[in-house]
DNA sequence: GTATACCCTAACGTTAATGTCAAACTAAAA
DNA sequence: TTTTAGTTTGACATTAACGTTAGGGTATAC
């Protein structure tokens, strides 16, 4: 399998797979002519990480995930602990959006909207 | 009111305003040993700056709302209209990190979390 | 045989918002 | 007076995750 036809097949593109490998995330084998050869177990991986990618988590921890894919020794209870730690992530990130947008929903309340220069937007932001 | 009295004033670093004023959101008059002097209404638009990225205003939006801030003769629909541009945009990244938060709810529910290999989270992530 | 499409490496570009550092000047405190 | 602290400009560094380009070799279709 060559690297445009597994980018097609997982949804990455190109550069993202040779940046991956670049990071030490996946391994390819060659073929004669020194085209990057993909074969099953590849192809899980990176789907594996597109999926993850897709999901929030970072390149970085993607690895930390990979990694456990790779242990066969590992604990269900790792993956959980990096599944956890990114789900709280998630909430704090989504409690301060949403204080964000309260602050915001006040203001735009409070600002008339006209034509007239006067604006409680301008003027609390400024006081 | 030197640059770094204004900086603790405001809540923003020395850096942070000079860079302001390299874009031009503000001006800074000088003293006869080239410090920069601070008035009143450098004062305001820099708190209001500091408020305003607090809000979660980019310091490109931030300056749309300073030269309306500048203006007298903007109507403060134009201001509103920047305000509701953002609050658009923070509740899609809210419903963004909603989406992955129940995905990951629902991964970390299936697995076990204990000290055996097997792992839905890393299934899922694969298949 | 040639046009087109694909592959390779290496390296610079991108975005936002500063951080950090160098080298020099100025001010305030001891 | 010397030390310490604050200021100046300018320029390079940082983070993440690739995108893009250059300058090549290779494969395939007509």
């Amino acid at each position: 399998m060559k690297i445009s036809e597994i980018a097609k097949e997982t949804g990455l593109t190109v550069r993202a797979i040779r940046y991956y490998e670049e990071l030490n995330l996946i391994k390819s084998d060659r073929l004669d002519n020194n085209y990057r050869d993909y074969d099953k177990e590849a192809l899980f991986k990176l789907s594996f990480i597109s999926r993850a990618r897709k999901l929030g988590f970072s390149v970085d921890e993607c690895s930390s995930l990979i990694k456990l894919f790779n242990d066969n020794n590992r604990h269900s209870s790792e993956v959980i602990k990096i599944a956890k730690i990114k789900r709280n992530k998630l909430n704090d990130q989504i409690e301060e959006l949403q204080d964000l947008k309260k602050s915001l929903d006040w203001l735009i309340k409070k600002c008339p909207g006209d034509d007239k220069p006067n604006c409680p937007i301008l003027d609390e932001l400024s006081s």
